[in-house]
RNA sequence: UGCCUCGUAGCCAAGUGGUAAGGCAUCAGACUUUGACUCUGACAUUCCGAUGGUUCGAACCCAUCCGAGGCAG
């Protein structure tokens, strides 16, 4: 009999991720993960839950043993917490104090889900692992989930071909709202859950409190990028990022205000006006690049960031690890540290990290 | 010291006798497995620098004072 184990969370996909795999005839057992400990990693200010009689990833566990009572299966659990803060925190924090937008939930499903995961899976004994991605799998080739709203291919962008190999997706080709109907259907204690958001395995932060926990506040002026003059303080280069407006309290104007650059040897926050020119580029460098697909096409489209919308591109390929993407048609707040993910069609071929911005041939000097 | 202009919520700013627009910021929701963006809602219940006065009635008219800026000197 084929084995499959999957990743239980406590959320509703992967409760019907394995509901679905024995209702295919697999052998399942599940696998929780514990990957953040508040009270080991100090994350204190900023956190919601702290006087809560049980921890949000305690009641997860708690939710995954009973959905696996319900499904009759064995529910085995492992930590991560020293690996993730190694493997994927400290790069998260290293890349804030660079002044950069990282998204650390690539580098969990590299390091973490996809690896030592995938690791322990195979130790108790699997043929395959399973997780409640809205992803597709076929041939070895990553494709988007079918529900185009809850596709979560952009934050796989970043693993390899030998780490999707064993890999199945099984509320891939169901909407959100047939996997929930599902979980209905058969009585699961978390059909209704709550959609998780935030940091994976971390949750829902006040940003700006839990990045005090880790990193000391730099306060420093900002600028106005079209007439050079300072109009306020900011709190700190990594309470912010490209495109955002909360938070940066400029006030006084009839337009809003938008951050459009960072200069971290400077200590510069340069904020622009209204829906500004100097928001957009037509071109960008990528680095760290990794393909998942043998596929290297000169033209395709791309997401700059998670739920962004797809964008016609065309590559320059410098070397292994470099990339130079180009969309004259242009685009708003692209922006350093975040993924530029490729797609072929429905196909997620890889990615890059985003590096340096550019706008008329010209690197833009406040990015 | 003389003259002039001005003083409306955290900020900008309408309103010049009939009972306080709007924008920005902020806060709260919605959305969301990255910090957004976007959307929705709340936001000066006797108050318009202060004190008096005129009037049925004033933030808007008058007087004085306080405060900010400008011109003259």
């Amino acid at each position: 009999m084929t084995k499959v184990i999957v990743g239980m969370s406590g959320g509703v996909d992967s409760a019907v991720s394995a509901y679905l795999l024995k209702k295919e005839g697999y052998e399942v057992e599940g696998l929780f993960m514990r990957n953040w400990d508040s009270m080991i990693n100090n994350d204190i200010s900023g956190n919601p839950n702290l006087n809560n009689y049980i921890c949000p990833q305690e009641q997860d566990y708690n939710d995954a043993l009973e959905t696996c009572k319900i499904l009759g299966i064995p529910l085995h659990r492992i930590d991560f917490i020293k690996e993730y803060w190694d493997d994927v925190f400290t790069y998260f924090l290293k890349e804030l104090e660079r002044g950069r937008t990282p998204n650390p939930d690539l580098l969990c499903n590299k390091y973490i889900k996809f690896d030592l995961f995938k690791k322990e899976a195979l130790k108790l004994g699997a043929d395959y692992m399973a997780t409640g991605h809205y992803a597709r799998c076929i041939d070895n080739k990553l494709l988007r989930g079918l529900d185009q709203t809850k596709d979560q291919s952009y934050f796989l962008a970043m693993i390899s071909k030998e780490q999707l190999k064993q890999v199945l997706f099984p509320v891939g080709n169901l909407t959100k709202k047939e996997v929930r109907q599902i979980a209905i259907d058969i009585g699961l204690n978390v059909a209704k859950k709550k959609d998780s958001t935030g940091i994976c395995f971390i949750g829902e932060r006040n940003f700006q409190d839990f990045i005090k926990n880790y990193l000391k506040p730099n306060p420093g002026p900002i600028i106005d990028v079209k007439t050079g003059k300072e109009i306020g303080t900011h709190q700190g280069l990594m309470n912010y990022t490209i495109g955002q407006r909360r938070n940066v309290g400029i006030s006084g104007d009839t337009l809003r205000h938008y951050v459009c650059g960072k200069d971290p040897k400077k200590n510069i926050l340069y904020v622009a006006y209204g829906d500004s020119e100097y928001l957009y580029s037509d071109a960008c460098l990528l680095e760290d690049v990794n393909f998942i697909s043998d596929k290297r096409p000169k033209n395709c489209t791309a997401k700059f960031r998670y739920r962004g919308d797809d964008y016609p591109v065309s590559l320059e390929y410098l070397d292994q690890d470099h990339v130079k993407v180009s969309y004259p048609e242009k685009v708003k707040s692209v922006t350093p540290g975040q993924a530029c993910v490729f797609y072929d069609n429905e196909e997620c071929l890889g990615c890059g990290i985003i590096k340096e911005i550019y706008k008329n041939g010209e690197k833009l000097y406040y990015l």
